[in-house]
DNA sequence: CTTTCTGCAAACTCTTTGCACTCGT
DNA sequence: ACGAGTGCAAAGAGTTTGCAGAAAG
């Protein structure tokens, strides 16, 4: 019942904390090898979600199929790039207040939401300025 | 190159457009083989997508694993109870204008936005009044 | 007839899980 | 020593795809 604090589960939350690009889990994986080699993806699958659980990290679900992951706790919401698939954070200024109490009214009970933009990033629309491009999405 | 007018893609806009409840790919070949009984799943797959690359249905991809489809093109946002999974539109006043432009300002060019609420429905609600009870999620 | 679309089944991707063993405590 | 956590490999969801045959135009 006790919990056990593992290296396994310390690089985990170390790596997401570090990463600004939301990772996928096989991505978090991948880096986490890079300190210890024998990590299995099953186990940071397992430590991804027991982080996620305690709210230590966020889980994001996007257009994309696989989830990412997010060690930025405070609110936020999210642009992905449709073209490069690049996911960058944007400070949440004010969060939906007059839409809370319209939905409190109606007898919702809002836990959360999610907020994400897609378009193309600077970096994407200037390596197309002028051309007609379409450069292969995701 | 040309496209096709079958029973099957007529019958998977129907079922998508009939629907309020958001189903997912299976859920609406479950509905599809009402009318045509030996419509395959691959094939409820394969229409989804091109309807969806038609702009003629909605793709919403949420907390859940599954893809869901929605046959209300309007502009509009979603409400998920983490309860019983139901998904509810809500209309939309106002979209983000103020935020657009301070990402169009920034070099971003956005196409579309998916804004969505989590938290319990009004009938979830009411079953567990006064209760400090757990329901099972999902 | 030609060409697109279908049904079927196999393949693929992402994620979860059972089991024997390892390692924190 | 006890038992939570791990590695591995197999199993599960959800979705895509190759192919031979069906059917729309």
């Amino acid at each position: 019942m006790k919990e056990r604090r593992t290296r396994q589960l310390a690089a985990v939350e170390e790596v997401v904390n570090a990463a600004h690009d939301h990772p996928s889990a096989e991505e978090v994986h991948r880096r986490v090898r890079r300190k210890l080699p024998r990590v299995s993806l099953g186990t940071v699958y397992r430590n991804l979600q027991k982080l996620a659980g305690q709210q230590r990290i966020h889980v994001v679900q996007l257009a994309d199929s696989a989830a990412r992951y997010d060690g930025m706790l405070a609110e936020h919401d999210h642009f992905m790039c449709e073209r490069c698939g690049a996911v960058s954070d944007l400070l949440r200024k004010q969060s939906p207040a007059p839409r809370l109490s319209v939905l409190g009214r109606a007898g919702y009970v809002v836990r959360s939401h999610a907020l994400t933009y897609y378009g193309v990033c600077p970096k994407c629309r200037q390596s197309s300025e002028g051309r007609r491009s379409g450069a292969a999405p995701r």
